[in-house]
DNA sequence: TTCCATGCAAACACTTTGCACCGTG
DNA sequence: CACGGTGCAAAGTGTTTGCATGGAA
């Protein structure tokens, strides 16, 4: 993997170090994770890295095409490692879990845009909101109000 | 118009004030528009009114149920009235441009959702990415940038 | 006359930037 | 040893909050 890394990151003129690779195995074992929670994680598996470069690193990664990002809630976008399989994800209103849903279920979906609009959809970056029972938020006391606002 | 947001408002115990009704001929007017914009809007059309009172009364417009919010770029938010017909939005990354598309579009894409997930999907809340053009962003100069990162 | 709503300013959370030093290639 | 990367601290955004005053019902 830190080949792989390595070879993306000379194609683009850029360099191994070792906070890159430090972050992209917070990533990549973190599965759908914050900055914040990426800085957490890379200083309990080692010493310390600054928040400035684990934006600026999650920003080199995504434009090398090794992890990309979603907006699980208002306030948040979440980073995952692009060897996941292909998917994007249903945030539920009242438990606040996020369901991963395989893109092919949205396939026709985006068949449908570019038919009428000629719009290419971007579905790994889709996150749809909703609600997937009726329990209430302190059911999932980790997951937090995801963006409320609409007339729920 | 007037007496609908009084009687909304009423109903919730809240009243009604110049500001309220001049935030949502706003929105009402902008279409989609940003915190931001709808303050200058309404200072174009009136006095003053403060930020802080432009964010408070979009969140009770729509608790009451007279706007809603999609978010059209990363850190956007961006308020329309429920008066509309439903739709949810396309944005495209290369050209900026926002394309509004009736829900009935994605019926059988919600239904899918419901079935294999038991999710409700907000369909007017949703806002899918992509491209709709090769057009780079100086076609449209208003656009700037809408949620980047995504390997573009 | 009672609360709700507003304005103002400070506080906030998150992200970006400038700059000097460090380290990869 | 050149140039990209990092840490640190400061500056930005966009949004929220506390509090005293003002106004709708």
């Amino acid at each position: 993997m830190r080949e792989e890394l390595r070879a993306r990151l000379r194609d683009s003129g850029l360099r191994l170090t070792p906070q890159r690779e430090l972050i992209l195995d917070a990533v990549q074992h973190l599965g759908h994770a914050t900055p914040d929670e990426v800085l957490a994680h890379v200083r309990t598996t080692s010493s310390a890295v600054n928040l400035s470069t684990v934006y600026r690193t999650l920003e080199v990664l995504e434009d090398v095409g090794l992890i990309r990002h979603a907006h699980l809630a208002d306030r948040a976008p979440t980073y995952h490692a692009v060897t996941d399989h292909e998917h994007f994800h249903l945030v539920c209103r009242n438990c606040g879990r996020t369901i991963s849903v395989d893109t092919h279920v949205a396939r026709g979906f985006a068949a449908r845009l570019r038919e009428l609009h000629g719009f290419e959809a971007d579905l790994p970056h889709l996150t749809v909101f909703g609600t997937c029972c009726a329990a209430d938020p302190s059911d999932h006391p980790d997951h937090p109000d995801p963006d409320p606002g609409s007339h729920a």
